[in-house]
DNA sequence: CGTATTTTTGTGCACGTACACGAGAATTGG
DNA sequence: CCAATTCTCGTGTACGTGCACAAAAATACG
């Protein structure tokens, strides 16, 4: 193996000074056009990279992280989400990192821009934004931008911004798979049943709405003739949601198998706990406790997951490799892995791996 | 946040020198016992962290890691596996870790006694096993345990020895997981085939028959009844094996669901493609190149995945861990996530999400 | 009690990088 | 052409730990 080229050693090299390779390196300006070729010709062909830990060593500023999600609820996605967050900053508890959060609501876009003008005033170094609403997240963004402040999305991925980095699923295919799970669970020409979120100018039901599509596209490229309804829930109203469960299964009593394009099967599955005779399958989104239970008790046949403590795990190492070396990745969308899960391998899914 | 403790505030508060306390923290002895004592104390109300990157940085000696697993065909299991260790290395390469790999081929008992024999020679700081035959992994781990060479296990659990730690999956819950799929998979009262692999002394067979024990016990609690029949592969000769699933095919017509316990499926899946009128849906293990091939021309509908990458990964970091701090870990057992991967989400899993 | 030996303890340096500071070179303006 | 200013560059120090080495203390032994 061989050794590790050193900043030293790039100076030498270009007949320079530690100082001038690291001004460079970190662009801080301040370089003659004929040093920087010189160091810039020896590090194309010498690949230098940074010592990680000694760059945490020697950097005395802390950073101040700023992260801006949907409310958290305990055991609800972004609570998850924020699990992988501060397991990464664990792993970097060596570099001081001082980590603000700005949360909103996620039906409520006044609150989301109260939130973000509390982001672009916060003069952070670096921000992850978990993203609903488009358009105050592109203006955000914009702001960001011009003060050359990093940031990364969480979940969903928002058109014209600059991110570091992106952390998402593939919404299609999750769509396509809860087409695929619902024919498998329910017998042959069954009817099916979609339930999304009501909007309240809520743009993340861009999400639900790519994972319809893609659900339908599955039963389009299959030729499986099934009869979709579709029918929405109230994601403010437990209660008024289980009773619009409960009415629209009277009308449609041939309907077997339900997918729920957002986190809130089991309030569905708990609407249809009381109907007797039961043998309705219902796929939803989300590992949250309460789909957890669901799964365990047989009532939500299987979850789609999308590893948020990964999303939020990588999101800050992300952030954070940015930070120590700068423009190191640019806009790369990672596409998380989606998981199925049912009751026979929830169990696993306890333990948080978030790497 | 509070400010981290650091070696040399223990060191004032316990009226000590630098020097005492890292020789408590790393056990080196020579150290009186009212030193220890009034460091110990001062340690145990102040709950010190080391800094990973000035104990790495300071680390002048570099490592000798060995890692011994079956052999790692391109493509294949072990292959991955060597993925996540080559990722966790690379994520370390500040620290100098050289590393040796050991192969033995798995159905050769004289070939892991021998690769065993050239890993207790070697002086390894540390050891990594894929273990499969168990009572030569028994005798290596004593010889390890006698010279105080921390080592952890891949892919499966030995009994008697003292790993730091060990990755693996429930293989019980597989096997549950693999009734429950073939269920869904193929129509009511439709007969079921198990292949395992035809044993030829290797005890890896450990973990498909606990596979099968998981599958049985499936069908047995959820009364479904099903005649299951059973057959070997063999595991050297493909062609062989073709003959061989071809032979119980034609036997067995009624047979519509088949569950290989190996990584094998895609064998048995190459054998049936001539067979006309195929309705056979197949399960397997792990997410090779020839399943994934098998899994997206519809040939395999499923297979289960251990997370190979992540095994490889979490198991180098385990042994960097100890081998900085000492005994940070003993003999934890980590059970990795079990995911199920068909056709709508097995393009997502490509890229490596070792963390 | 004095010297030799062992045990215990303290100190200094290296690791590679980030950044501050000041010196020297180049540029500007009169 | 000189002074003032700006730009460029090199050097020194700190970061917290691991470890080597020497000093000091304790113990052994004649």
């Amino acid at each position: 193996m061989a050794k590790q080229v050193k900043i030293k050693d790039i100076a030498e090299k270009a007949g320079v000074s530690r100082g001038t390779v690291d001004r460079i390196l970190h662009n801080r300006g301040n370089v003659s056009e004929s040093s920087r070729k010189a160091v810039e010709s020896v590090l194309a062909e010498n690949n230098y990279r940074f010592n990680i830990h000694t760059s945490a060593v020697s950097l005395k500023k802390g950073f101040r992280l700023v992260i801006s999600t949907p409310e958290a609820a305990p055991g609800e996605y972004w609570d998850t989400v924020g699990k992988g967050i501060s397991h990464a900053l664990d792993e970097y508890s060596d570099i001081s990192i001082e980590c603000t959060y700005v949360y909103y609501n996620q039906f409520d876009i006044f609150s989301c821009r109260k939130a973000f003008d509390t982001v672009a005033d916060s003069h952070a170094d670096a921000v992850i934004i978990g993203a609903t609403f488009a358009s105050e997240t592109k203006i955000l963004c914009g702001l960001l931008d011009k003060a050359g402040i990093p940031y990364a999305f969480i979940d969903s991925v928002i058109e014209k911004t600059n991110p570091v980095a992106t952390y998402s699923s593939d919404q299609n295919a999750c769509g396509r798979m809860i087409g695929r799970l619902l024919d498998l669970f329910t017998p042959e020409g069954a009817e099916l049943a979609i339930f999304s979120s009501r909007r309240i100018g809520n743009e993340r039901a861009n999400n639900s709405m790519r994972r319809m599509a893609g659900m339908k596209e599955y039963f389009r490229d299959t030729g499986s003739c099934r009869t979709i309804k579709e029918s929405k829930l109230s994601v403010l109203d437990p209660e008024e949601s289980k009773r619009d469960v409960i009415e629209f299964m009277e009308k449609n009593p041939k309907v077997k198998g339900i997918a729920v394009l957002n986190s809130r099967g089991y309030i569905v599955s708990d609407a249809l706990a009381g109907v007797s005779g039961n043998d309705i399958s219902i796929v939803s989104f989300d590992l949250t406790v309460n789909n957890s239970r669901c799964i365990k008790n047989g009532t939500i046949s299987a979850v789609i997951c999308q590893r948020p403590e990964m999303q939020g795990f990588h999101a800050v190492k992300a952030i954070i490799r940015t930070l120590l070396y700068n423009p190191v990745e640019k806009n790369i969308r990672h596409l998380m892995p989606v998981d199925i899960i049912i009751r026979e391998n929830i169990d696993d899914y306890k333990e948080i791996f978030t790497e």
